[in-house]
DNA sequence: TCAATCACG
DNA sequence: ACGTACGTGATTGAT
């Protein structure tokens, strides 16, 4: 049986839709009718259709040969309505989750594309069905290729189909013929004035009787009506400048992605996400069968083991493998109890194992703990199941989690489903779906789809890990993989298991004496208001403020008045009630998110062990959560005394140790600037240096003013400068931030070049790239929006700087971390705050430690100034820093 | 679940 | 003309 080529006229079918369809709103406003309508059309023609192939072409906005040899030529398409306009966009993403081939050439029109599309799969011996809104293309049918027209109407769809012999029967004209016949009723390029413009019916009866336009005008003297053989001898060169518009080409230079487009699971995981946020209810239960429909094979073979024969025969087995998938499947609760492990070796196999009898949780782990000394081992969040794996010889690790994040740092998550999804084409339905909000040990005891959701898991790792070292390669961020942040979890892991030790006591005091003062102020605010309300609600605050009491300073957010820090701190001087309520504010923080929030997370160990993520920023950086350990206050000093809590265990000290203008130094570095490379080999104070030269002032004769204004500068230079945001941050004018800008560059010539340079590197590549390649897509920089391209333009200037210095610190935590052990030393590492370690030191061992944390940290980059670093050490972190 | 606020680098 | 500094996470109140 030949083969079946579909081919859709993308432009054409989206109009139809969006006309034929109801308007359609997500709850985010956007307008989704075309879309959904295109995907009726789409999903009834392949159900009726056992497609191979398929390809949906688009018109490109730019000229075409027609405008070449018309120059007043528009095309037949009435300009679009924005709320269609908006969706091409969507439909294009819809079809490429889908993993549908779309076709676009600029200087060629969806017609052409498909003319050339569907004679090239004619000719190759394939039936080819065309789906388009336009009769125009009823010229390209022929035995083998069919036009197909859909009519949507109130919600149903319905196709009118043409061969070349339906056309006949229904126009009395041949495919080739009815060109003629459009150019001869003027209904080809609407926009031509004067063409002879022959009602259907007569132009019918000529063609039928002369065959052809030119026929017709050979004959043109046995017409016997006047009218139209005057109107038809005025109009000749319109007439056949009409016909050449209208015919569609067959022959154009254009690649005929056949095998891109053979037709796969439509199903995919990304597909599935987009028509959720679209709200295409009706369409997600498609996917469900859909998606399961294309795992049945693999569940089939999936094996449940809880015999300790079995699964010795099993860890035998997937020893020998090359690499091998696992999984720890724990319960989520303290315990963390063990669940099952699922193990992936071979394509398409799966192994759950259960603890059961002889096989205990213990024995597992140690069977685990042997396997990842004998094989090479593929996880998913290794940093969580570490527990099960020794931790000397780490090289053959890899973590499909790690590497899905640097392809692509900019999610808001990873979950397997979503790597699978992307990068194998495998579609996995989530935990969520399967089991809701079950616990793992609930989900465990529905064992067939349990087996299933363990099974998929860790063929989806195994699959996974194939294509992103793959893929890794090919961005050139392999080495950035195995050298940093593959060892870094392992670093991530130990911090976190090790934990802080604080004192509850003291913290609880704190807390106390916070408490008292919050009261005081409470009441003193109420009778400056004269009334009692929340504090805590900015609404409230903002309305007694600015409408009650009729302060000034009016208006900034949406939602209404702004009582943000920056707009009570103008009023402050004159409104004791104002001051009041900053004071209450920063003690309220201090007291919830900090005193009592801390205390929460301390365990029987008097220890908190914040999580250190690795897969979270776009830069590089690493994230604290539960607590957040990274944003403890410093700058207040209310607030620092709570680092005063934080203390080295019984007979250790703390020695903390941060980089000093971590960024600075890197962008002196990236850019190469004499001047500032030259700045920082003097051994002053950067800020004044900077100072002294932008302001063509003597060092000694810097003032702090001038001294503050640099230091701000070169903090805007790191952050993607604007003067606006200068200004904002010194309190000046635009203007005057402007001039303080140009005053820098012209200090500093190279660092204007780099930050252009790392702009139009992001436009060109698509992406921003750190010193170790570490790259973050910059999408922003395609904005038509100047905002949006404006903060793009930001991120391509911060992201490689900010990135670098954290691969930097992430390289010295690595080195660090590799001494104290490899020199057997007691000491430990235990936070890191961006450009801070903190390390808990055996006295005996603080000379050791000293130099280790200095050199490594020092020498973890080659730049060209020197990385200085500032350390401390103290009795608790109060101190220390 | 979102917006506003504020803690850090 | 457009309206902003870069990167995070936790708490709170309002929806």
């Amino acid at each position: 049986m030949s083969e079946k080529l579909v081919l859709i006229d993308g432009n054409s079918i989206l109009n139809r839709a969006f006309y034929g369809v109801p308007d359609l709103t997500n709850s985010k406003g956007l307008h989704t009718n075309a879309v959904y309508g295109f995907l009726n059309i789409l999903f009834k023609i392949l159900e009726e259709e056992k497609a191979d192939y398929l390809m949906v072409a688009f018109d490109v906005k730019a000229p075409t040969f027609r405008h070449e040899i018309y120059k007043e030529y528009k095309g037949t398409r009435k300009p679009m309505p924005n709320e269609l306009r908006e969706q091409l966009p969507v439909m294009k993403n819809v079809l490429k989750a889908m993993k549908i081939v779309t076709v676009e050439k600029a200087g060629l029109e969806a017609d052409d594309i498909l003319g050339t599309l569907a004679k090239r799969g004619e000719s190759q011996g394939m039936e080819v069905s065309l789906v388009s809104g336009d009769r125009d293309l009823l010229q390209i049918a022929t035995e083998h290729i069919k036009i197909r027209i859909p009519k949507t109407k109130g919600g149903k769809t319905e196709i009118e189909d043409y061969y070349a012999a339906d056309v006949l029967e229904k126009y009395q004209v041949t495919p080739k013929q009815f060109i003629d016949l459009k150019a001869l009723m003027g209904d080809t390029a609407d926009n031509i004035p004067g063409v002879p413009k022959v009602g259907e019916k007569t132009a019918t009866d000529l063609m039928v009787t002369y065959g052809s336009l030119e026929g017709i005008y050979e004959h043109i003297e046995e017409i016997s009506k006047k009218s139209i053989k005057a109107s038809l001898q005025e109009n000749k060169d319109l007439a056949d400048l009409s016909k050449v518009l209208a015919t569609i080409a067959v022959d154009s230079d254009i690649e005929a992605p056949f095998e891109a487009a053979k037709l796969g699971n439509l199903y995919t995981q990304e597909a599935y996400n987009l028509f959720k946020e679209l709200e295409f209810k009706n369409f997600l239960s498609r996917f469900e069968t859909g998606m399961a429909d294309g795992n049945k094979e693999i569940i089939k073979n999936l094996i449940k083991v809880t015999e300790l024969s079995d699964v010795e025969a099993v860890f035998e087995e997937a020893k020998k493998a090359e690499r091998c998938a696992f999984h720890i499947f724990q319960d989520e609760t303290k315990q963390k109890t063990l669940v099952g492990i699922g193990l992936s070796y071979a394509e398409d196999r799966a192994i759950l194992i259960e603890p059961n009898g002889f096989v205990t949780e213990e024995y597992l782990k140690g069977k685990m703990t042997v396997l990842s000394e004998q094989t090479s081992l593929v996880a998913f969040d290794i940093k969580k199941q570490y527990d099960y794996l020794q931790k000397e010889n780490t090289d053959h690790y890899f973590d499909v989690l790690i590497g899905a994040y640097l392809l692509n740092p900019l999610k808001n998550d990873y979950q397997i489903e979503d790597i699978a999804g992307e990068h194998v084409g495998l579609v996995l339905e989530s935990r969520q779906e399967l089991f809701g909000k079950k616990g793992l040990i609930e989900a465990a005891k529905e064992e067939e789809t349990f087996l299933k959701y363990a099974g998929l898991f860790v063929v989806a790792v195994w699959k996974a890990a194939a294509q992103i070292e793959v893929k890794l390669k090919e961005n050139g961020m392999y080495r950035l993989f195995k050298e940093i942040e593959m060892p870094l979890s392992l670093v991530l892991y130990d911090m976190e298991k090790e934990g802080v030790l604080v004192r509850p006591e003291e913290l609880k005091a704190y807390g106390e004496s916070l408490a008292g003062k919050i009261q005081e102020l409470e009441q003193q605010i109420y009778e400056l208001a004269g009334l009692e309300f929340n504090i805590n609600s900015p609404k409230q605050l903002g309305e007694i403020l600015f409408e009650k009491l009729q302060i000034p300073g009016g208006k900034k957010t949406k939602t209404g008045y702004s009582t943000a820090a920056d707009v009570l701190e103008k009023l402050a001087p004159d409104y004791p009630l104002v001051a009041a309520v900053l004071e209450y504010r920063g003690l309220a923080k201090l007291k919830s998110t900090y005193a009592d929030g801390l205390a929460a997370f301390v365990d029987e160990n008097n220890r908190i062990h914040s999580n250190f993520n690795q897969t979270i920023t776009a830069t590089g950086r690493i994230s604290s959560t539960e607590p957040n350990l990274q944003n403890i206050p410093m700058r207040m000093e209310l607030g620092r005394l709570i680092r005063k809590v934080f203390v080295p265990k019984d007979g250790y000290l703390f020695m903390d140790a941060d980089y000093s203008q971590i960024e600075l130094r890197v962008l002196a570095h990236m850019s190469g600037d004499e001047q500032l490379i030259e700045a920082y080999r003097m051994d002053e104070d950067i800020h004044k240096i900077t100072a002294s030269k932008v302001f063509h002032t003597p060092l000694d004769e810097v003032t702090d003013l001038q001294r503050r204004n640099a230091k701000a500068v070169n903090f805007g230079i790191v952050y993607g400068i604007s003067s606006f945001g200068l200004s904002q941050d010194l309190s000046i004018t635009r203007k005057e931030a402007a001039a303080y800008i140009e005053q820098y560059y012209a200090t500093y010539p190279k660092i204007k070049e780099f930050l252009n340079q790392l702009v139009s590197d992001a436009k060109e590549k698509g992406y921003s790239e750190t010193m170790f390649g570490r790259r973050r897509s910059v999408p922003e920089l395609n904005s038509s929006n100047f905002m949006q391209r404006s903060f793009g333009e930001r991120i391509a200037m911060n992201s490689p700087i900010q990135g670098t210095a954290a691969d930097i610190i992430k390289i010295a935590m690595i080195n660090v971390w590799k001494r104290l052990k490899e020199e057997n030393l007691k000491s430990k590492l235990i936070l890191q705050v961006h450009d801070e370690l903190l390390i808990e030191v055996l006295p005996k061992e603080e000379e050791t430690v000293r130099e280790i944390l200095t050199h490594e940290m020092q020498s973890a980059a080659e730049l060209a100034v020197t990385l200085e670093i500032d350390l401390h050490t103290g009795k608790n972190w109060y101190e220390a820093k």
